[in-house]
DNA sequence: CATTAATTGAGACTTTATCTCAATAGTGTA
DNA sequence: TACACTATTGAGATAAAGTCTCAATTAATG
């Protein structure tokens, strides 16, 4: 799937509620929560951006940032595999295009007598700005 | 700190709720919700388990392990850092003692002007009993 | 247009986690 | 040991996050 393509195969309809919540997220500055892109879209009904949210992650199309402490937030995915760079402070999210983590895992999947399906990595740590500060 | 102060910085005082909850843990065969360690000591109140586990993990005696999906898993960290290899098919999680984020850090960090404090790496899969079945 | 099934909205519900605050209990000092 | 001080705890209220149900709506197909 190329992330022109707008509708992941669990989707087999199109719809007008779908393309409203695919826009707000695409337009959307930055990262945002379920709760957050919900309110703002009140003709869309809560359970269907979830919904949607959920759908959304089994492509590349949305990505799930785990912010330290637990919190989840999201980002439109641009359609390729990444990893985030999480600032402590400011709370600024950058994508990391490159991905090292290949042959990482086939070295832990043969000692583990693993398969790996699918990893996820995330980099804390403070910002240009930030770390300047304080 | 090492695995055998189990205390961290933040208590000030030891307490034997803290004593039942850190035993409890490291006698926990395998991963545990907060629920299910909270439900497995009456004794102790919910607040008093949430709050012990949030303030743990501020080290490395317990780490959280993040399953596919969203839902949170903790378990006794060794006081180690490292990383979870997570079985997609049965739940089991193990650990990964080795860690090659170093590296791949430091790149990314002077690229985007970051200065690293913690990285988090799961690995998603299926182990050696369950990518035979099916 | 009619049929069929996917999708949606509204709200109840569940799960997970945090907060409040009075009561309890460590810790250091006398 | 007794006292003062304050960290910690318990119980329950509350909040945050996500799921579920099901009747109504709507896209797709012919
Ligand atoms: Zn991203
Ligand atoms: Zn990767
Ligand atoms: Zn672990
Ligand atoms: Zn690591």
């Amino acid at each position: 799937m190329n992330s022109k393509d707008e509708r992941p195969t669990k989707f087999r309809r199109s719809t007008s509620t779908r393309d409203t919540i695919m826009k707000a997220i695409i337009d959307w500055p930055g990262h945002f929560s379920a709760e957050e892109l919900s309110g703002s879209l009140p003709s869309v009904s809560r359970a269907s951006v979830f919904r949607t949210l959920a759908a959304l992650q089994e492509s590349t199309l949305i990505c799930r940032v785990l912010v330290d402490g637990g919190t989840t937030r999201y980002r439109f995915g641009g359609g390729q595999h990444h990893h985030h760079l999480v600032c402590l402070e400011c709370g600024e999210i950058q994508d990391i295009p490159d991905c090292d983590a290949d042959e990482f895992s086939r070295r832990i999947a043969s000692r583990h007598g693993y398969t790996i399906a699918s990893h996820q990595l995330e980099l804390y740590g403070y910002c240009s700005n930030c770390k300047t500060l304080d």
